[in-house]
DNA sequence: TCTGGGGTCCTAGGACCC
DNA sequence: TCTGGGGTCCTAGGACCC
């Protein structure tokens, strides 16, 4: 083997949950679910009772009854896990993080000064638990995919080092939903095909496994059960496109209920688009109806926007479409706003107001330029006073369904 | 008593250009 | 003039990840 296995995998277990585990002493040992009507985390004590992220909370009451419901320490999550995030930076700077609880590292350039890999995983993990109170496990492997799974399997609170003249032994007797790329469709379709480990899948012609997933993800599978991976780790990873959502329960499609929601969703994003001058060409809406069916509707503009008015009105007007478009529809669940196309030579713009696309559209609106000023405003009264010092009224989304924003943020990637 | 919110990538068809 | 091919962009939808 070329390359001796120096890529780590860490993801910090259950992380909510236990983060509500460690400031609340009276919560250990017990089956806690982070969240409400839906969970986001629950602890190894309540997965015992099949338990997962994801589930409406009324299911997981019903597998546990003594399930208890807590959360909203969302300062405490973001401390934590960036503190974490740093003990792993202590040992080697290329790290690359994927979200607020999980990162790769490569610590091929470190071993002189800190010992072999699997030494590396040891002292994070016990750095983590000493300083931080947090048990994290770690998969080390030669590949990021490889590292993943290993993660994956030495949970809870371990390491698995996977010896690199073993590992498709180690990785072929594993069920394909661990790979990554294998959701619920896939996994059902390989299924289907009599394909349930991942030594099947490696087995398996790749010309059928194409056909069965279409060609990019059938190569992309079949590499990997080979624990082929060139990815690298990359440290620098910034969005391509920021968004924001909320689901509404059942409401009626009106005017009324569509204007302050997208007002509200063009608000957050269009804020944190101006906040790092990423303003973005492509304005993507989704409108789900009452029976959870969604169709979304995109436009790309000549030149990219940041100005919260100007996307709320370009929204608004997608959004009206797909209505005029499903006139049976008069009851919808979610909205959702998404800025794409960002640009990328983040030098060039800065106090522009890149908003005359616009104008044409609404002839009576008022010129970019104005309105690019009034939101760098309330900005700067934000920045002073706080999020709702000033703005767009929120009431319309009402507190019943929606996820505080504080949650929200934990969710955001780097723009 | 029908499941939140933030993202990424792929596919397929059509328009358009060379 | 007719025919064809390749590349790129846009749009809508779907799958997946955390």
């Amino acid at each position: 083997m070329d390359n001796p296995p120096t890529i780590l995998h860490a993801d910090l277990d259950a992380f909510y949950a236990s983060v509500e585990q460690l400031l609340d002493p009276s919560l250990r040992g017990k089956p806690i679910a982070v969240g409400g009507g839906v969970v986001l985390a629950a602890s190894y004590e309540a997965k015992a009772f099949g338990v997962k992220g994801g589930m409406p909370g009324r299911k997981a009451r019903a597998l546990c009854p003594d399930l208890i419901f807590t959360g909203g320490h969302f300062k405490d999550y973001q401390r934590l896990g960036d503190a974490a995030i740093r003990v792993i930076g202590d040992f080697t700077p290329l790290v690359e993080r994927i979200s607020i609880d999980e990162a790769f590292a490569d610590v091929k350039g470190c071993t002189h000064l800190f010992g072999s890999p699997a030494e590396i995983a040891q002292a994070i993990r016990k750095r983590v638990r000493l300083e931080l109170g947090l048990p994290i496990s770690v998969g080390v492997a030669r590949t990021k995919h490889l590292a993943k799974i290993a993660s994956q399997v030495a949970k809870p609170d371990g390491l698995v080092v996977v010896d690199p003249a073993a590992e498709l032994a180690f990785l072929h007797d594993l069920p394909v939903e661990l790979m990554w790329g294998v959701g619920p469709a896939t996994q059902a379709r390989l299924t289907a095909a009599g394909i349930t480990t991942i030594g099947q899948l490696a087995y398996t012609h790749c010309g059928a496994v194409r056909r069965l997933l279409g060609p990019a993800a059938g190569e992309k599978l079949t590499a990997l059960a080979w624990n082929h991976d060139p990815r690298e780790i990359r440290t620098h990873q910034r969005a391509h496109s920021a968004g924001a959502q909320s689901a509404l329960g059942r409401k009626p499609a009106t005017e009324s209920v569509i204007r302050p929601a997208l007002r509200h969703l063009a608000d957050r994003v269009a804020t944190r688009l101006r906040a790092k001058a990423r303003p973005g060409r492509t304005v993507t809406v989704r409108v789900r109806f009452a029976d959870l069916r969604a169709v979304t509707r995109s436009v790309t503009l000549d030149a990219p926007i940041s100005a919260t008015t100007i996307l709320a009105e370009i929204a608004e007007d997608l959004v009206r479409g797909v209505l005029a478009d499903h006139p049976r529809e008069t009851f919808i669940s979610l909205l959702a706003i998404s800025v794409s196309h960002i640009d990328d030579s983040s030098w060039l713009q800065l106090e522009l107001p890149l908003g005359l696309a616009d104008e044409k559209r609404r002839p009576g609106a008022k010129p970019g330029m104005a309105r690019y000023l009034a939101d760098r405003s309330i900005d700067k009264v934000r920045q002073r006073f706080g999020w709702e010092a000033v703005g767009y009224a929120s009431v319309a989304l009402g507190p019943r369904h929606s996820v505080p924003d504080e949650f929200r943020e934990l969710a955001e990637k780097e723009l």
